[in-house]
DNA sequence: TTGATAGATTGACGAATGTCGATGTATGTA
DNA sequence: TACATACATCGACATTCGTCAATCTATCAA
């Protein structure tokens, strides 16, 4: 689901092209370094919480000004990680005003569970 | 760590215990650790083809021997990336004769599914 | 314009990771 | 016994990664 807009939030790992299951086909290299890409974004603890606070948010986004805390590392690095799981394709973001909303995007996230199935 | 292994086919990291789909509850610390490491098994391109060739073997199962090649990184890098697997509780393995025969752990790669759904 | 706030970027550092050659350890065979 | 094979472990190296303090940029309000 896409963004189109020039100052692109476009993520760096194309979303929703690979791939077969890993059980049903051997992948090849290519598929292999795109996923693991996106399985190296959920392979940090940090993620995996700012993920799930992301997901969980009761609107279905959160402000990046409510993830620092819980997480409980400096500012920087939470903008890194934040940076991360969008590159990925894992999470959208939007700028309104001051503030940087997150979403999770679950075709990525399907995406993934589909390797694994 | 590394439980510098008694000839136990144990996997480090448990299977089927942890955790709830990220979306439904927020993730805590321990558990984000725990499956941190389990996709970390899953972030690197060789061991994605590792799990793949494995995952796809006819019988199943598939010797060490016939990995290498396909792969094309040397003998020790081969058995290292099985061990980061194996370790990650995504293979089992089974020494027969002089073989080393491994095979995908389906309640492990199920357990992460339900992580991403 | 000035000041305050949210967040991204930079630069540096130690720790972890991927890789391979050399070597060690089982297992099977002659 | 001696030797070959299959795989694991060790030691070393370059690269990547997670982290933070300092700094920069964008936005808004007074």
């Amino acid at each position: 689901m896409a963004r189109r807009s020039s100052r692109s939030t476009a993520s760096v790992v194309p979303v929703g092209r690979c791939c077969a299951p890993l059980r049903d086909v051997t992948i090849n290299d290519d598929d292999a370094s795109d996923l693991a890409r996106a399985f190296a974004a959920l392979a940090d603890p940090a993620r995996l919480r700012l993920l799930s606070l992301i997901a969980t948010a009761p609107s279905g986004e959160a402000c990046a000004c409510d993830l620092i805390e819980p997480i409980g590392k400096s500012q920087p690095t939470v903008s890194h990680h934040l940076r991360v799981l969008h590159d990925a394709g894992l999470i959208e973001r939007d700028k309104r005003g001051i503030w940087m909303w997150f979403r999770a995007n679950p075709t990525k996230l399907e995406q993934l569970r589909a390797v694994l199935g």
